[in-house]
DNA sequence: TTGCAGGACGAACATCTGTTCGCTACACTG
DNA sequence: CAGTGTAGCGAACAGATGTTCGTCCTGCAA
């Protein structure tokens, strides 16, 4: 049961209307994505509706999202040894996910962002803790901004062979400083050992975005 | 510049409205607090705005709050030595504070409730690191539900002597079982040591709440 | 007493807003 | 061809909603 694309082009025009902090009419809905009839709004209003993407009141102003406010879970990654995280990989499955997602926690995303463009925050769940001394522990958390590099020494999210990982990344050159580029993913904790990879070996290693803070609730 | 009965009755029930997910109307904020004039509410309104306290858009539905519904920060904490949080001891104003703090978390407080009543969450940022072993950190912001007791083990926001301190709560009778009831607030750091206190003695312990959460951007 | 300010009421008004109805257009299917 | 479903338009309507106006009451100061 997938959108059409007015369908989709109205429910992203409704996530941005109330990311401005608005709660829009019927008509104001229309006016976004040019519709210029009400009655033409509402039936799309009316099929979203029944797809469970929006809440009616009848009352005015009366649209409720019911998703893509928050940051969305899109799975969980590893402090230890890669696991498989939810979209890991599936590249055209990736903006679905990012606004539809199973999960969501109801955090305002300026809170981790800092002047970048919203939408391109999600949340992951730790599993193990190879990254206490971080302060990341095993069931938090982890907010990760998705950006297909990060600078030497942050902490990333990495995909190795379409896994994922929560470690430190450092990239190091090579014996002679020209020859293969190697990644170290380095771990917070003793009791782990760094993992390199020669980049150009048969292993895929990616950067799936750099993590920019931390949820706990205990 | 302090709100009078009437004018806090109405910023509270709008409070209330918001925290239900509700856009109150002016009739219905009306309701709340027994008013039957539209009218009426508009004046209150009109004052609460140029208080500060909320934004008039003009349109239905329009009215926006300016602060209530994220968590509120209310001071630092020390992981350390014991420092100065912001309302401590002062439980006259704390009221006041939990609704009108300088400063707030946009994050839902359902978050880190867990079926207990909104509005008595409070942050606190974070200053030193004697509960790193916790994966607390200097600079996170800690959520502290407010209650007066903790449970043996627990993490607490504690005040001695009116200082606050974020430590390990341990209770620990006295010799013979019936000597002076003893409290320890141990770290989670080797480089502290725990703080011993005899309940009978000179010192004033008291919990301020419990550690519930961690917030961290970076 | 008079005057004034705050608080409240009810009525009235102009929009705003959700909703309904009838109509047209296009693509697809039999 | 007729039939069906989706998408769109404009008009109209009833109720919701912000706003304005005049009035009344009470407490307080001059």
């Amino acid at each position: 049961m997938s959108l059409t694309e007015k369908q989709r082009q109205i429910l992203e025009a409704i996530i941005e209307l109330v990311r401005r902090g608005e709660v829009p009419t019927v008509r104001e809905i229309g006016a976004m994505v040019g519709l210029r009839s009400s009655a033409t709004v509402q039936k799309h209003l009316e099929n979203l509706r029944e797809a469970g993407y929006l809440e009616v009141t009848g009352k005015s102003r009366g649209v409720r999202l019911r998703r893509g406010v928050g940051i969305p879970v899109v799975g969980r990654i590893a402090a230890g040894e890669p696991i498989e995280s939810h979209d890991a990989g599936d590249a055209d499955a990736d903006d679905e996910f990012r606004l539809f997602g199973f999960e969501e926690v109801p955090v305002d995303p300026g809170v981790f962002n800092s002047g970048t463009a919203p939408g391109e925050l999600v949340a992951l769940r730790v599993r193990g803790d190879s990254m206490v001394g971080a302060g990341i522990l095993d069931g938090d958390l982890v907010i990760i901004r998705r950006q297909p590099t990060v600078e030497e020494g942050e902490i990333a999210a990495v995909l190795v062979d379409g896994e994922g990982t929560l470690k430190r990344w450092q990239r190091c050159r090579g014996r002679g400083g020209r020859g293969a580029a190697r990644v170290r993913l380095r771990p917070e904790n003793d009791r782990f050992e760094p993992i390199e990879i020669s980049e150009s070996g048969h292993r895929d290693v990616r950067v799936y975005g750099k993590y920019v803070g931390l949820i706990r609730c205990r």
